[in-house]
DNA sequence: ACATTAAACTGCACTCAGTGCAAACATTAA
DNA sequence: TTAATGTTTGCACTGAGTGCAGTTTAATGT
C-alpha cells in the first residue's frame, strides 16, 4: 500500500533527533494517506491528521510545507530514484529508448491498486490536481538535466529538451489511457510502449 | 494592455441584466489585473479587488469561482478562439504544420509586453503557477478534440493524441526559451518554429 | 553530572480564500 | 401592479497557512 511512501531510509548512524524526525515524517505520511483514502482528500482536515499522528497542527508545517506536499513528496522521491538509474545509462543507447525502458521498469515496481488509489486521490481535489500537473513540469525539467548529463554534446540539447517533454507527456497519456481503458488485462507498460511508438508515426 | 482580457463581447440585443453582468465582469478583471501588476498577486486581497470594483466581496464569487480564475479566464477564451480557427482547416494539410502556423499567428496577435506581464504574474505565485500548468493539460485535451474533428480517420487518433501533447509542450518550451533568452531580437515565433523542428530530429 | 546551546514542539492569535444561508433588492413578463 | 426570477449583500463559518513567543528536549562542552 504505502510502499511508494516508504522513502525515509535510515542512514548508517543517526542521532535521536534525526531518527525521531524521520519517524514522525513517515507517520504523518502514512496517517494522512490512510485518512485521504477513507475520508477523501478535501474531507480530511489538517487538525485530524495532526491529531492522529500525535503532533500539534502547528508542528505539521515543520514537516510538510502544505497539505498537497504529503502526497507529492512521495511521488517526487520515486521520480528522483528513476533519474538516478538514468544517470548510469550508456550514452551509446538512443536516449528515447533508454527513457522508455526505465519508465516501464519504474511502473512495474508498483502495484496497480497503489497507482489507482493515488491516481483517484489526485483526481478528487482541484488544487491537488493542479499541483500534480505542476509536478509534471518539474519532473520534465529534472529529466532534461539528467539527459544532458548522459548525452553531453551541446548540439543535442534542444532535441533533449523536447525529448524530456515528450517522455513525460507519453507517460501521462499512457496512464490516462490505462485508467480509462475498459480492458483490465492490458498492462500500464503496454500503454507506455504504445505511446512511445506514436512518436515515430506520421503527424 | 488588457486586450487579452477584452473578451466580453456584447451580443446584438441584450437586456439590462446581461449588459450589467458583462460590464461588472469586465470591470473586475481590469481592476484585478491592474492591482496584481502593481501590488503583486499574493499582495492583492479579494477585499481590495471587490472594493475597487465597487461590489461586495461575496458578489465576487458569483463572477469568478476563484482568485486564479480572473487570470485564467482570459487565457482560456483566447485559446478557444484559436481552436475555432483550427476547425476551419483543410484535412489535406499535415496536422503538425496546421497547428504550428496557427500558434505562430496566435502569438503574433499579442504584444510582448502583455505576454511578459502575464507570464511574470504567473511565476509570482505558487498556486497560480500550478493552475496555469493545469490549464495546459486542459488545452491539450481541447486541442485533441478539435484535431479529431478535422482529421476524422479513427486510426489516426493515437497519433493525434500525441500530437496535441507535443504541440502544447512545444509552445511551453518555446515560451520558456524566449523568456530566458538574452537576445531581445529573437521573436517568440522563431522559438516556436525551432521547437517544432526538433520533433523531426533524431532522438 | 551539570550547564549551555540550539533545535524542535506547542499554543495563540492572526490573515485570507472560499462557502452556505437568508434577507433585501432589481429586472422582467403577466 | 403583481408575481416570478435573478442578483447583491451581510453574516457567520470552515480550513489552510503564518508569525511569534515560550517551553521542552536532545546535543555538546566542561
Amino acid at each position: 500500500m504505502s510502499e511508494i511512501h516508504t522513502l525515509f531510509v535510515s542512514p548508517a548512524s543517526e542521532g535521536v533527533r534525526e531518527r525521531k524526525r524521520r519517524e514522525t515524517r513517515q507517520r504523518i505520511a502514512e496517517v494522512a494517506l490512510r485518512l485521504f483514502l477513507t475520508q477523501g482528500y478535501d474531507g480530511t482536515t489538517l487538525d485530524v491528521i495532526a491529531e492522529e499522528a500525535g503532533i500539534s497542527r502547528r508542528t505539521f508545517f515543520s514537516y510538510f510545507k502544505s497539505k498537497d506536499d504529503i502526497i507529492l513528496f512521495g511521488v517526487e522521491a520515486d521520480w528522483a530514484s528513476m533519474l538516478g538509474d538514468l544517470l548510469k545509462t550508456s550514452p551509446d543507447i538512443a536516449p528515447i529508448n533508454a527513457i522508455r525502458d526505465l519508465m516501464v521498469r519504474r511502473i512495474e515496481r508498483h502495484t496497480t491498486e497503489q497507482m489507482q488509489a493515488i491516481d483517484n486521490l489526485m483526481l478528487s481535489s482541484e488544487s491537488l490536481l493542479a499541483r500534480k500537473q505542476s509536478l509534471y513540469i518539474k519532473q520534465e525539467q529534472l529529466l532534461f538535466n539528467a539527459l544532458c548529463e548522459v548525452w553531453r554534446q551541446p548540439e543535442r540539447r534542444p532535441a533533449l529538451r523536447m525529448l524530456a517533454m515528450m517522455s513525460i507527456g507519453a507517460m501521462r497519456i499512457a496512464l490516462q489511457a490505462w485508467r480509462e481503458s475498459s480492458d483490465p488485462n492490458k498492462t500500464v507498460s503496454s500503454f507506455i510502449l504504445d505511446a512511445f511508438n506514436c512518436v515515430r508515426t506520421e503527424l
